[in-house]
DNA sequence: GTCCAGGTCGCGC
DNA sequence: GCGCGACATGGA
């Protein structure tokens, strides 16, 4: 059966440029469409139930947004609710970008061109998924990540009943329910294969409340600090955590950032990571927002990468 | 074969 | 608080 859903994205919205804004819609179970202009993705609904989701957007600076959600029976009101939510979560249809655009316009030149619509990052629909793939990007190559994950949603993932190729991602218990000798057999993650069974069988014991990193009230430093609690995630993998929920004034220092601040501002003096930091100071709480778009920018928008 | 990747941990000072 | 080696895995 199918179910078209529609959201009225509410805001000026570039939904491709979400999309391409960085390599989250290249991660199991997402699936991008060949021009990268929607993306599909197996979905595990609270009920358990399993349906994949296409999602595309279209004509207008206000797009709606369309999901096209198969699935075996008729959808319920909630299960409805519940497919908008995690889809307007995943585009960050809530989330309000207008203070950054007013700053771009004010300093003008480059800045321009991140007008009203674009910057918004895809995340996931649940901040369990986002951490163990923020975990999977850790000293690895790009191609590594997208490996490491495709092994996860092919071996603990729901499948999806019409077609069990397709999978949705894995939830904590879905890991826990294996031994950690099993899980090291099953899926090769390297040495952060004992971080992401820590952290999925925390939360399928009820040691760990996912919801504590999403507190709104909670300030950006306190939440920092649980999610630096978590084993395997340091000040990279906290700072890309807070900028997929919504807080952007920490900068994600790695290999990425340094060469790029090597390339851009550093060419003929020597690198100083206090420096290159402090480019960004003046963009306050859209640190992150500046740093990836003008990256984004000078490596002219290489989509796959990054 | 060798190097190292969108780093982090645990140790010793 | 800072420096440093170890760490799994596979691609370059």
């Amino acid at each position: 059966m199918q179910t078209e859903i529609v959201i009225p994205a509410g805001k000026p919205y570039d939904f491709i440029s979400t999309l391409r804004s960085h390599g989250w819609v290249s991660l199991l179970p997402n699936t991008p469409d060949e021009n990268l202009s929607a993306f599909s993705r197996v979905e595990r609904l609270s009920s358990g139930l399993v349906a994949s989701l296409e999602v595309s957007a279209g004509p207008g600076k206000e797009p709606r947004i369309f999901i096209n959600a198969r699935i075996r029976k008729r959808l319920s009101k909630n299960e409805i609710s519940e497919i908008t939510k995690r889809v307007s979560y995943m585009l960050r249809l809530d989330e309000n970008l207008q203070p950054f655009y007013a700053i771009c316009k004010k300093r003008g030149g480059p800045w321009i061109r991140f007008s009203a619509g674009s910057g918004y990052l895809l995340r996931s629909p649940a901040v369990f998924e986002d951490l163990v793939k923020v975990i999977c990007t850790i000293n690895i190559q790009w191609g590594g990540t997208k490996r490491m994950v495709r092994e996860l949603v092919e071996a603990f993932g729901s499948p999806f009943p019409p077609d069990a190729s397709l999978r949705a991602f894995p939830t904590p218990k879905e890991i826990a329910a294996v031994s950690e000798k099993e899980f090291n057999r099953r899926v090769k993650l390297g040495y952060r294969s004992g971080y992401v069974y820590e952290l999925s069988s925390r939360i399928a014991r009820g040691e760990l409340d996912i919801g504590v990193f999403m507190e709104q009230a909670a300030s950006t430093e306190e939440i920092k600090k649980r999610l630096l609690a978590v084993k395997g995630v340091g000040k990279y993998a906290a700072a890309s955590m807070l900028m997929l929920l919504g807080r952007y004034d920490q900068i994600p220092v790695d290999t990425v950032f340094r060469a790029f601040m090597k390339a851009k501002y550093f060419q003929n003096e020597d690198y100083d990571e206090g420096k290159a930091l402090s480019k960004y100071d003046e963009w306050g709480k859209w640190k992150y927002l500046a740093y990836w778009n003008e990256m984004l920018t000078h490596y002219s928008q290489k989509v796959e990468k990054l």
